[in-house]
DNA sequence: GAAAAATATTGAATGGGTTCATTTTTTGAG
DNA sequence: CTCAAAAAATGAACCCATTCAATATTTTTC
């Protein structure tokens, strides 16, 4: 009657969470064994495979948090009664960079989308691919804000124009994850160059 | 005297090489086992890995024989004496996309960019890289050349717009792989109508 | 509250990429 | 031709993620 079931069973998939969280973070994904995973969260490897199907899929449970706090503090943004393309775009990009290496390190982001580019048909795949949409898409409502307050010419198709710079924006990202020499500031200034020609000929 | 030696060097080599392509493409990347790969060689496991770092290295022959001959046939494109922005961009994309599936599976392209960013220090990724930077060099020359012409507009960073397009090719590729379903002429089109907005408005 | 059913845990076994100490082959000097 | 050194080939052993049949625990039923 006291659910000790499900009260065990949170229990474990917290300890298992903190577990696997703090080893990548400390010794990285790849050297982290699904052994020490268990060992540390007391228990034992199958019982780690009842709740997670595998050791990709543990990643998942983090780059979600990271991305869904990334997606809300991007939403707020949107609101704002912005007066410059250019600037717009820094602020929304930044606000997606500032906060990517939260929870996740370049190591955990480089697995996460290495799988999700080698299994496309996994859940894990799924998930992150749609994550990546809802990023685009808030690309193009910001287009499409700036430019329903007449900031953005009248003729420009705005989900063309924030897909395209979202996609600029993942690419970069892969190469900054790709690169530990990298620093999110060279990462922002970078962009912020390769979007000025198309923010400052969408202008009004 | 005959250079014995090296003589079986090369005829091991191709016939290693021949044989993993042909399983690559048969039964897949994924399925296709060192073992196997070596037995259809008529060498041993060890021999395999004397001849290639690792599995995936077996990869970057392949990769690279594609991108090799993608950028000689851009560099011939790139002198044509092109009228239109969006017409040249389509022409240029076209040619790599067009020729991207001629050695090289999904799967394979897949394994490739999967690798190249989850082990960046790795000599694959690193070759990898390296090709792409050399694509991406050719679709800015593509947009230098037609601002030299007097087509593009003389104040726009060439480098800025081909970066962001070839960036935008590259993700859209990504996309292509992931998924089985969809085919060369939708990416095309779904590019194209991407790079419409900033091809027309850095026409002169 | 005892037995049956449902659910969860376990760790030894499996599979495949990679390594490495040992063996075989080739080379070149005498 | 002979033999020691160099180079190449070999496959059993290793490492780890993942699986699964056997075992243990919790819940339900009567």
């Amino acid at each position: 009657m006291t659910g000790l079931r499900a009260q065990k069973k949170a229990d474990k998939n917290r300890r298992i969470l903190a577990a696997a969280t703090s080893l990548f973070r400390d010794v990285g994904y790849d050297s982290a064994r699904i052994e020490d995973i268990a060992d540390m969260a007391g228990v034992s490897v199958g019982t780690f495979y009842n709740y997670y199907k595998n050791k990709g899929d543990m990643l998942m449970a983090t780059v979600s948090m990271e991305v869904e706090e990334v997606l809300t503090s991007g939403a707020t943004l949107i609101a704002h009664n912005h007066l410059d393309v250019g600037r717009a775009f820094a602020d929304l990009i930044g606000k997606y960079y500032d906060h990517s290496l939260t929870y996740l390190s370049k190591e955990m982001w480089r697995t996460a989308m290495s799988l999700s580019i080698a299994q496309p048909d996994s859940p894990f795949s799924k998930r992150y691919t749609a994550l990546d949409h809802r990023l685009s898409k808030q690309v193009c409502d910001l287009v499409r804000n700036l430019q329903t307050r007449g900031i953005v010419r009248k003729d420009v198709d705005c989900d063309a124009v924030g897909e395209m710079v979202f996609n600029n924006v993942n690419m970069m990202f892969i190469e900054f994850v790709k690169d530990e020499e990298l620093d999110i500031a060279g990462l922002k200034s970078a962009v912020a160059r390769q979007n000025a020609p198309l923010a400052s000929l969408i202008t009004v």
